[in-house]
RNA sequence: GCGCCUGUAGCUCAGGGGAUAGAGCGCUGGCCUCCGGAGCCAGGUGCGCAGGUUCGAUUCCUGCCAGGCGCACCA
């Protein structure tokens, strides 16, 4: 549109052309009036008579403008604007709602990592269901994504277990022991310990503690290790790296990085340790880099697994993290700063925590304490797709209160189904055509403009959004947004196929429809994808 | 006490500087000679409180209140 006001186009403001909420208000409709009454000391109402008689709409599919409500300009549209992205849709197939916000940028998503010590909790599954999703949201907006599990394989926790089960060890064979304070009381370690003495029996009774808790450890962590990826795997989450924090110390990267602060002279000791001073950048208070045991902390090999990031040339990096873990940014940040590297660069997801509810009541969920519902369970209890959804559909910010026995009573009528239903129904119809001997029409040969029903020309309105979801979605990393639109366009095909038969003797109007659900189907498969969800073709 | 997140319908949550704030669940009625009724159509109440910025605030800012999570030589 050509604007030919008094005004220099420097002066025109940021005005916004949206799609209104009421039908009625038009297609699109713009407040650039309302934004110029100021500067220009008239009503808006005036102003927007004045650009209306102004615009250019020719080449435009805009059948009318109109002034309304306190200065807006109405644009209604051909009604059969939108049918022109059915045959964009079928031609690109999965490709369709690709867009290259990206440019291949190399950008690095980290989630879950969770601690090798235990079973995955309802926290770890929130985080695998968005990081998975914001990985592939990412990827379909045109980055170069590498998705990754950090492995916390070293380090107190991990000495922690090796005392558990060591004190397992001793009570399965018929010793005193008691499991350390700090120690993990769960089952699992039980179970554990028990497939580790088929193997080695008692010989580890007599050996010196450490030669024992390291053959434990080294035996649970690939137990452990092994269950974790077969859990995310049946969860549809799947990764390119595993990073085991070990492998920093190994390098002499975690010394590595210690040195170069010190050279650069932001640590100091106090009290034995050696502390990084994250107060100069900005953090609350300082860290302890390496204890004064001389063992170094986690955060120090943090720094140098974000360093190890940094230097396979990822230029954005993303962490979904727990919320109890944000106080840990500002400092993490800082040291990188500290060491030169653009802490910009590195965007932390804080995801809120999970709060399960059982019988209406808390469950309070701990590894140590042994009590909690882990992913394998969910999956098992309210299914893959259910599960996945039920993390994805709500914001990273939002707290989550996860009513277990509402999840399982109400499975049927999670909103999952009713999107997996649609696509069901779609391919369902595909299926009672070939049963008739007949088949998919071509573009070429269907009139899409026999498509003139309200249902018909608001569901292909919907599905020509999806570019522009993706885009917002990736954007805001936000795959909920995503699942907000997927229940939509499902809405709005049960609405259309409630209303409207499909397969008809009318052969042109019928096949038009085909093509519009066709391109439906191929919408939702490709939305359902970005959420790690499946398309079933029967239910 | 300090920091981060949240407060929108009975419940769980979307949305968002503008014209009549949405969905699901639950509740009440309708709709199958018909491609899958796990569906469709209709019906209700709501932006925590108080200031500020603005032509306009539920949205932005400040304070307060309430809840969650952090504030380790754990990760």
């Amino acid at each position: 549109m050509r604007f030919s006001a008094t005004k220099t186009v420097a002066e025109i403001p940021d005005f916004g052309l949206e799609v209104p909420r009421e039908k009625e208000h038009g297609d699109f409709a713009t407040n650039l009036a309302l934004l110029l009454a100021q500067a220009f000391k008239m009503s808006p109402r005036k102003i927007a008579e004045i650009i209306k008689a102004e615009l250019d709409l020719k080449g435009l599919p805009v059948i009318k403008a109109e002034v309304a409500g306190p200065g807006f300009i109405n644009f209604y549209l051909d009604p059969t604007w939108a049918l022109g992205v059915i045959p964009e849709i079928i031609e690109q197939g999965a490709d369709y709602g690709l867009v290259n916000i990206g440019n291949k940028e190399k950008v690095q998503v980290e989630y879950v990592s969770a601690n090798p010590t235990g079973l995955l909790h309802m926290g770890n599954a929130r985080g695998a269901a968005l990081g998975d999703s914001m990985a592939s949201l990412l990827d379909f907006a045109g980055y170069e994504v590498t998705r990754e599990f950090y492995i916390n394989d070293a380090g107190t926790q991990i000495e922690n277990l090796g005392k558990s089960l060591a004190a397992r060890y001793f009570q399965l064979l018929g010793f005193e022991a008691e499991i350390p304070e700090e120690g993990y009381h769960g089952e699992d370690l039980v179970d554990l310990t028990k497939k580790f003495i088929i193997l080695y029996q008692g010989r580890y009774l007599k050996e010196n503690a450490s030669i024992r808790e390291e053959a434990l450890v080294k035996y649970a962590l690939n137990e452990m290790m092994a269950a974790i990826k077969k859990t995310l795997a049946e969860f549809g989450v799947h990764y390119d790296v595993w990073f085991s924090e070990t492998s920093l110390y190994a390098g002499g990267s975690v010394n590595e990085v210690i040195e170069h602060l010190k050279e650069k002279g932001f640590v100091y000791e106090h009290e034995g340790a050696l502390w990084f001073k994250a107060q100069e950048f900005g953090a609350k208070q300082d860290e302890v880099l390496v204890r004064a045991s001389g063992v170094p902390t986690y955060f120090a090999a943090d720094i140098a697994y974000h360093v190890n990031k940094f230097r396979r040339g990822f230029t954005r990096i993303i962490n979904v993290w727990g919320a109890d873990h944000h106080g840990h940014v500002a400092r993490l940040k800082g040291a990188l700063a500290a060491l030169g590297y653009n802490p910009e660069a590195v965007q932390v997801v804080i995801m809120q925590l999970v709060r399960l509810y059982q019988g209406g009541e808390i469950v309070r969920m701990s590894k140590r304490t042994g009590k909690f519902v882990s992913l394998e369970d969910l999956i098992e209890e309210v299914g893959r797709d259910a599960a996945r959804y039920f993390f994805v559909m709500r914001s990273a910010d939002s707290h989550l209160d996860f009513d277990l026995d509402l999840a399982r009573e109400q499975s049927v009528k999670n909103p999952v189904y009713y999107i997996q239903y649609a696509y069901a129904r779609i391919c369902s119809l595909k299926k009672v055509l070939a049963e008739q001997g007949r088949s998919m029409p071509r573009l070429d040969q269907t009139d899409l403009t026999l498509l003139t029903q309200e249902a018909e020309l608001a569901l292909a309105r919907r599905l020509a959004d999806f570019p522009e979801e993706v885009t917002r979605a990736a954007q805001n990393l936000a795959p909920h947004q995503i699942a907000t639109y997927l229940h939509e366009v499902a809405g709005l095909l049960h609405a259309f196929y409630n209303h409207h038969r499909v397969i008809t003797d009318d052969f042109a109007l019928s096949n038009s429809r085909l093509l519009l659900v066709e391109a439906t189907r191929i919408v939702l498969a490709n939305a359902l994808k970005l959420l790690g969800l499946r398309a079933p073709e029967r239910m």
